[in-house]
DNA sequence: CCGCTGACTTAGGATTACAAAAGTCAGCTG
DNA sequence: CAGCTGACTTTTGTAATCCTAAGTCAGCGG
């Protein structure tokens, strides 16, 4: 899919990439699937827990992490006769991992094959027509993995500053 | 964005997910970052342990453990003048990922501010655009985090057998 | 057939992730 | 103001993950 392009991708620092800086904040398994979780509605601690199938210490954790890493933020609720608590949202921030929870639901959907099946359905509002990730590019096109090119980017910091791609 | 359709989410055993069913292949750093690599076009062994950060020993355990889910596969290569080798290159499986990676990376580039801008630019082959990962529903509709409706699905295993959805 | 090289493996140790079980704590109810 | 409850925290112990440093090993070139 790329060959030439990359041949010297041993200059691309890899200090400054953004798929390894999302995986500092999700880039483990009970974070994803708390934000799984989130994602389906869930907001009150135990039920994070239950659903998720991890141990108190470990959501208690996480959920921390989530919030100060601005994923979720707690808001105070009260139930009738109960005292005031906080339960879990999640933010723009966090919302905007749906793609990613999306394309990995999908892959195991299509890879893992379990032969029932998906067990979840996530489907359009508007039409009740099933929800996908899909590669598009600026310009309207559908995009499939071969038809991909990887160059360096603004932001890139190279070995050799002389061939750094312009930054006006 | 789904409240009430979710209200006996306990009832949905978590056993089935797909979501967990991909990160028990994908779910830790070095895996994502190793595939990352693949789909940049990266083959050799120590490439991929230099280029991803990681030592020889982990870059060893994380290539053997994804040759063996099939997201990898081994091809024999030879150098003029040196011995027969191998590298990795990705299956159909392990491309399939891309939508992962592109999310991923566009959440990174997005709410990870680096005031530089992203390191990579991954453009459309044929028109040399920007690539995103987009939702989309099956009818054709593009769909935002909050026009989304979960439901059970084919797959599912209930707590109570007696509300299973129907599987003919 | 000796040495070099790329691709690993082994050994030892630090760090992180996780579970189970028990304890804490705030504040509403009675 | 005692008890209950949801939401944690603490403790203890195990397993996974990762690092560095030092081997091993196959086979081609000399």
């Amino acid at each position: 899919m790329t060959d030439d392009l990359l041949a010297d991708r041993d200059a691309w620092l890899n200090t400054n990439c953004s798929i390894a800086s999302a995986l500092e904040v999700v880039g483990n398994r009970s974070t994803l699937l708390l934000l799984r979780e989130a994602s389906f509605g869930t907001r009150r601690f135990d039920d994070f827990a239950r659903r998720v199938g991890v141990s108190e210490p470990v959501a208690a954790a996480r959920l921390r992490q989530l919030v100060a890493d601005g994923l979720l933020e707690r808001r105070p609720y009260r139930e009738p006769g109960r005292r005031t608590r906080d339960e879990y949202h999640l933010t723009p921030k966090g919302a905007a991992l749906l793609p990613v929870l999306t394309a990995l639901r999908q892959w195991g959907d299509a890879w893992t094959a379990d032969p029932a099946g998906p067990s979840v359905r996530v489907e359009h509002h508007d039409c009740g027509a099933v929800v996908h990730a899909r590669l598009r590019c600026a310009a309207g096109h559908d995009v499939t993995p071969g038809d991909i090119d990887v160059r360096p980017g603004p932001g890139l910091l190279r070995a050799d500053p002389a061939v750094a791609p312009k930054t006006p």
